[in-house]
DNA sequence: GCCCTTTGTGTAAACGATTACATATTTAAC
DNA sequence: GTTAAATATGTAATCGTTTACACAAAGGGC
């Protein structure tokens, strides 16, 4: 590989001068500087930017810490990191690790002179021990909260967007509805569920504990709750599912069971992936701009690291919008809007 | 930060024993390993692993240079890679570029120093130009390969797999079986055509350039090419869409327009993504194990590093499996098995 | 006791950049 | 023409590691 010095070497100059070019620092003689840039270009010399971040110690690069997730959630969300990430000039070092404390810790520890901040995505609920960390490097915490105030995070408003999409069943007459829970561990999931039971008790109707049924936010599992729902006696007539994934399994047990959605019974999902809307029927949910979560996580760690981690904590929140479609009936269905090249809806 | 420094004077030692210590190299004393164990322990000291590699010229970090990506594809590829990365000491750069020969060659140029050998997935036809790569570094591709044969390559079986779904397709009595194709210069796409029209000539039947409607891979691409395709007379009475995102949009429209599938008309996808099973009816499709084509690619990769880039190339592919369900008819449905927490299929 | 090997430790030179400081040259100001 | 300021360039320290080499101490064989 050909260094710094090799190109002053053939340019006849000092290692400074190459730097002062390459980095348009300090002056230079116009003709010097030609020179010096024709011979880099000659020899193909790409700075070295681990040297570089050594002595910089800046590395411009952001680690991520994601837990095992699938689908289009982990997509959106690198995607939304990616962008804000490129357009302040970072890369982004991505990791999957343990959602417990040891793996976390363990993983930002092999961080260390990599990155100049940290998102961990870690909806488990006891990873808020990172308090402890090890370092000064800036940290953001996705989809949880630490319980003092010592670290920024990002969450979706889960609860006020369950709430309202509970309270929409409710208003369309539902009594029994039942909700597919995620891990009693996942923070997403404890709020969606905490939201569910606000908005059952504003309506007027006693939480039943028989009607929350576990499940893990895979289809598979709203598939399988789904069937135990059906067997019970009286039924619910709604179902609403704490992800998409499991309410889309819930449709797939309900049409082979011979079910009518909307008719006989309602199901309603959580985080409007692009899928919902090209269900059968339509799937009516509550809309989570995956995209911006991962771009604002990353926007939080960037003041973060130009503030030197010396900056007053934040707590912020995405908002979420509630979507009707056909699959809890009560509302005209909506007709698939193009998409954009760019993957942002053209509206909705 | 803490460095080896602050270390080895605070155990009355040199840095290179506590080096030493820390790397498991040379012999210590171990009296001494115990004592620098516990002042490195003690004072929360961490490796700076950019200026570990600075010396050893390893970064063990591997870049990857992803397309504008969406959905499950996205995350399977990157947990297959995660995966296999990880269980060999590795981390992950991960950076969207756009397809072409300058942002590839910027990509890479960014990540000199920063990584061990990069992965360019760039469905890109032309992206071969890689060839005159700047550097020594290796890389492997995915899901394209040069016109040469000095980069290695990872693909998939895209023409023995859309050729078998075909072929399938026309065994079922089908005569007239229009494609939604993908972009005309991505590779993936580009194969797939080929193995349709392969198919059809291998039973028979005169490919049909008014049967084969562009698309772009997404969901209303697919909307709305199968709406074009309702309005021709004769109808074709089978449709494959070369992925799943593009058969979804399609089941839509169909289901929209009241035309019933398979009965009036057949359609398969390709790249089985887990949803294909939920959908109404279950979509027959070409499997595609993403996580292992993420995972290969990297086993490709670590292969040429640990030859220092200087071992035979290879061009290897991913094999296809053909699915059926009941969106193509003829053949007794499939019924969702649960899928595993860890994400594979329990069966398939 | 002498020499050789082994073991334990320290010194200092890398790695490839940036940058404070020094120095040389040019230009401007009077 | 002298002086001061601005411009252009070079020297060398620095970032935090690893590691070749040197050296001392200890152990073993004779």
């Amino acid at each position: 590989m050909v260094t710094i010095k090799d190109v002053a070497r053939a340019a006849k100059v000092s290692v400074a001068t190459v730097s002062r070019v390459i980095n348009g620092s300090g002056p230079v003689k116009e003709e010097t500087r030609r020179l010096i840039r024709e011979v880099a270009g000659k020899m193909r010399y790409v700075p070295h930017s681990g040297a570089r971040s050594l002595i910089t110690s800046k590395t411009e690069t952001l680690g991520v810490l994601l837990p095992d997730l699938y689908g289009e959630f982990f997509s959106e969300v690198i995607r939304g990191m990616d962008d804000t990430a490129q357009k302040n000039g970072f890369h982004l070092l991505i990791s999957r690790a343990y959602a417990d404390r040891h793996g976390i810790e363990t993983a930002i520890k092999a961080m260390r002179g990599r990155v100049d901040g940290v998102v961990v995505m870690s909806p488990d609920l006891d990873s808020d021990s990172l308090l402890n960390l090890p370092s000064t490097i800036p940290v953001v915490l996705l989809c949880s909260v630490s319980r003092g105030n010592e670290i920024d995070s990002l969450t979706i408003q889960n609860c006020r967007g369950a709430r309202e999409m509970v309270t929409h069943l409710v208003s369309l007459g539902h009594k029994r509805i039942a909700i597919l829970k995620g891990s009693p561990r996942n923070y997403d999931a404890a709020e969606r569920l905490r939201g569910y039971r606000m908005a059952l008790r504003e309506g007027g109707i006693t939480p039943d504990v028989g009607l929350e049924r576990e499940g893990d936010f895979t289809e598979a599992g709203g598939y399988n709750a789904a069937l135990a729902l059906l067997a019970m006696n009286p039924r619910p007539t709604a179902i609403f599912a704490a992800n998409d994934s499991m309410a889309i399994g819930a449709l797939s047990a309900l049409r082979e069971s011979g079910v009518q959605v909307p008719d006989e019974m309602a199901v309603a999902g959580f985080d409007d992936i692009p899928l919902a809307r090209y269900m059968d029927p339509p799937l009516s949910s509550v809309h989570v701009p995956i995209c911006e979560l991962g771009a604002r996580a990353v926007g939080l760690l960037l003041h973060g690291i130009t503030h030197k981690n010396d900056h007053p904590r934040r707590r912020e929140r995405v908002s979420t919008k509630l979507v009707i479609r056909k699959s809890t009936g009560g509302q005209p269905a909506e007709r698939p809007p193009p998409r954009t090249l760019n993957g942002e809806m053209a509206s909705v």
